[in-house]
DNA sequence: GAGTGGTCTAGACCACCAA
DNA sequence: TGGTGGTCTAGACCACTCT
């Protein structure tokens, strides 16, 4: 067996934290315990603990202690189709702020996902959807600039001037400006955050994101509008129903 | 400016991969250099590699330095409803392995989700599927007894005794064993990996692993069968199409 | 004030890879 | 063989929380 010292702590904590014997929000024994327990110096310990936290298992807390993280299992719940439903018909006691709505140049991947002629302007939207005052998914949308233009003028909702204002459903706002929004096409990933991303979603170290990229299109296939979701991986899922052919 | 020096450290790096000073593949300076060039100890500089590693945007390899990880962006492929099709069908050169196929007593959480009596005994298989030699999903599932049986007389295919055997579509067979496989609802999350996914998976460190977990269900809602997949999040996307409605 | 984790040092030995 | 990263030590000081 040649496994390292720190391999070893961190395998008995996370049989500990298994097995119960750590429950979650209950404290690993402190860093001195450990030294003194394994016979090892402290920076050992903290590889140890290192390695838990960036598993996902323990937040180390300054001046509380090393505590056991709440690893809900997934709820295996409804809201199909979640991301095409508007963020509050989906939480409750849910926010959705519109942080930034501009027309901007697009850059070559949002030309691309929405087959747009080079140098096209597109409507470019950042909202932080939050569930109990804690932002759990940041939701980055490109509209191509003259789809922005229709429904200003069939809607008499300035998408950009509007931005504080209550938000109504984009689909159906695509609608009224005579767009038919047929089918959305969500591709799912998941990655480590930024630092940004950590920031703004408040994640504890060893929290990864899930990353959504949508592309809606009408029926010709011709792409309406793409966004990119970036959502909390220990407060997000995202559950779809796919219908099996006979 | 009071951040601190491993921070420091770990934010000019990570400019450095961003703006292309050091390009997928290439290498960042060694630790003894970059001691040199902070005036720092040999463990700060660790701290802040550690840092990036955990983001997933490089790899320390012994003996060769430490790489920039080449993170491909999402790509926005084709596969809709991915899980519901076989693996070969999904990949080119894949591997689909049954690595465990046994009749096993249900836990609570697998009655649960099948709605079954408490004490069933349920099919439990467990897959690899790979590309390019490297397991990139790992797919357990879990079947009610009754079902593998009805399977086994209707279509000759034995599910633990044939598991070697090429696998064919398995609502295909539930459809001959007089079964109408109508829905599969999938809810998908990420987390980062235990150790044991790590070494499956051959996961790096700073690689988050997707979570599916379906439920398959008949016209009446009856659960026919439940999986759950862990795929590596550097290599694994899945992609669904979402009717709108009108 | 006592106890917690966070940062940092200076030095050591080891495992691994390439030339 | 020389350079790389991995592990580990013994000790120090800091920031923070709780009582």
């Amino acid at each position: 067996m040649h496994t390292t010292r720190w391999a070893k702590i961190a395998a008995d904590l996370r049989q500990g934290i298994q097995d119960g014997t750590y429950p979650p929000g209950s404290k690993l024994p402190s860093i001195p315990d450990l030294m003194n327990k394994y016979g090892v110096a402290r920076d050992t310990v903290r590889d140890a603990i290192s390695r838990l936290a960036n598993e996902g298992l323990v937040t180390p807390l300054r001046g509380i202690g090393t505590v056991v993280r709440d690893m809900t299992p997934v709820e295996l719940a409804y809201s199909p189709e979640a991301p095409a439903q508007p963020w509050s018909q989906q939480t409750k006691n849910g926010r959705d702020d519109v942080v930034l709505a501009e027309l901007v140049d697009a850059d070559p991947g949002i030309i691309q996902r929405l087959r747009l002629p080079k140098g096209s302007q597109v409507l470019h939207r950042v909202r932080h959807q939050s569930v109990g005052g804690q932002v759990a998914q940041i939701h980055d949308q490109w509209i191509p600039a003259d789809l922005y233009s229709s429904i200003a003028n069939a809607t008499k909702f300035d998408l950009i001037a509007d931005r504080n204002k209550e938000q109504p459903n984009l689909y159906e706002q695509m609608r009224e400006a005579g767009y038919q929004p047929a089918t959305a096409t969500e591709t799912l990933t998941c990655r480590m955050p930024d630092p940004d991303e950590t920031t703004t979603l408040e994640l504890p170290p060893g929290v990864p994101v899930l990353v959504t990229h949508r592309i809606t299109t009408d029926r010709d296939g011709t792409p309406l509008e793409t966004s990119t979701f970036v959502g909390a991986g220990d407060r997000m899922s995202q559950t779809f129903r796919v219908p099996l052919e006979s």
